[in-house]
DNA sequence: AATGAATGAGAGTTCATTCAT
DNA sequence: TATGAATGAACTCTCATTCAT
């Protein structure tokens, strides 16, 4: 009866796994406790909603791909393609464990029509990664083409994700990676 | 392909509609009943469970692709380039109403891990996709390649519904098309 | 399973007892389900929320109120004393029964501050009341002063009503009536 | 009567207010810590029970009239309408403030019948109002006459005072209490 | 074919309470 | 004294499903 230390960031660390694979609306709140080693009940001590739980995991994914992967892109003293293949490298693990793809591309799809709270979180979640890409094209292209090869190449990657996940093929993420190294 | 007479269809033609927007945990068995006009109870005289309903929905959706869109990859005496032409015409206003996408791509992503049972439909839906792709690049491309294209244009199409959704913008669909095409 | 009928107005008979006796924030839709031979969820098909099933039972008992006890003050052929007896009489096995007093009374102090959404309708049988009371005061006493001994009569009723609950005696009630008929 | 000197009884303080407003079964434990800047679990330091504290709350309030306003009734020196009115003066910012009432008065309505715990602290008090404003109408009546006044008083204050709470209206309330001062 | 009524499991959430620190 | 964390029961409500009529 009471006692360990669950913290919030744990708590997230979990709900990221089951949200990915389950999803928003198909993951209980039972589910998210029993992976997290506590009672459906002491879930809100943490959290006062499944929404509110949501939202905080969106921001760490969020914060996390800012410091740890979109970074990347505006690295100094290497090329283009370095930045690229090191960015693709530090991503792919990420989002092909357990073949579960993108929490923000899976979210998008489940939840714009019907849950319009996510869409500021997973809108500015893109523009973010495409800000990344978009840097790394303008190295050779002009913001206008950079901008239109950043589209396309977040486009081609979450493409590939889905039929990742349909098909239970990693190789189809990692050579859209390719093709999107390849634009350059 | 499923196709009777009566209400089984137009049941199924409601369901789409809302599942397309809803997807498939956030709809409820009543939601689809008052989209048809029906109580909940009188649902089941037509299906014997949401599963089932959803089966029957992706089936006939597949059976309307097959004749109706994807057939069009087949006809004689156009070019290629008409046949995409008039694929996608086709195509558009069936994955751009209410900006709810493609029906299969948003099942994918909702149920491929929790819901095993839809993989098939769902795999065979993109098979026949590709095929028709497929088909049409082969007008200029080898066997091969013409399966790389088609995979490739898969993949952007699906990821385009996705920010077109993320985004409220038919335009980025539209565009994915357009690149499709010009891969001729 | 599935058959019997319970009624609406069934269900919303059982209701008043057990709010009457139990109040508003202390019985839960379990106890109401019991008390009607149903499940929990079954509850929810003929109600669709704990406020709107009491929101139901306040208009019913109104309505009940109306035709029953409070139109016996507009009863022709009938001296001001024959009618408040009458009155009285009708009005005092509802409200003694299980010594749980006026549900109106009872949910005024129970709801008044936290649940605004019962407020009108507790005023407006409030209101219907005193109406009736000032309509048989009238006989004797200019409006002015039947509005005011109308008032002061439903005060003293309200008022003995708590002391009887208190105190479990029936005749604080049956006295404060008498008293009311005195000032005519 | 309770009265130490540090916390218990600020904790108790707060509690009345929060208990007069929202009633006992609508308050948490939660409301009342948040009121008293302590956490939930805090509380348990202080109170062993929600019930506990509520008792001591009603013990605390009762110790408070028996010394502040029912003792008015017993000075010497003053008429009897002097200390009806000195009383009601007394009496009357508490039973008003917030337009929240009696709380012995709520509690009665709300509690008499599923928490008979409370039954005798709340009779007590009641005796003990009763017998206040007897001694002040034995003044002018017999023992028996100023029961019977005294009971009716009660009944007229606390009807007033739940009909002040439905019309948010004070004047009910001190109308009520001149009428009670009339009675002399 | 369709309805109205019921079911029972489980959803998200709240709450009084506990207790190691 | 007070806190942070956990508990577990209960609560309101939803849902897929059943079935007599």
């Amino acid at each position: 009866m009471a006692k360990q230390k669950t913290t919030k960031d744990e708590i997230i660390k979990k709900a990221v796994e089951v949200f990915r694979k389950q999803g928003y609306y198909k993951t209980s709140m039972s589910d998210l406790a029993k992976a997290c080693g506590l009672l459906k009940g002491s879930f809100y001590y943490h959290f006062a909603s499944k929404e509110e739980l949501m939202q905080a995991v969106l921001e760490s994914v969020h914060g996390y791909y800012t410091h740890k992967v979109f970074s990347i892109a505006y690295e100094k003293g290497k090329t283009a393609q370095q930045r690229f293949e090191q960015l693709f490298e530090k991503q792919a693990p990420i989002m092909t464990e357990d073949l579960a793809g993108c929490l923000f591309g899976n979210m998008t799809l489940e939840t714009i029509s019907s849950n319009p709270e996510f869409k500021q979180l997973l809108q500015t979640f893109f523009n973010d990664w495409k800000a990344a890409f978009q840097h790394i094209f303008e190295e050779n292209h002009s913001t206008e083409v950079a901008k239109a090869l950043a589209d396309q190449s977040i486009i081609e990657v979450e493409g590939a994700l889905m039929m990742m996940r349909l098909y239970d093929d990693k190789t189809i993420f990692e050579q859209a990676c390719l093709r999107v190294a390849e634009k350059l």
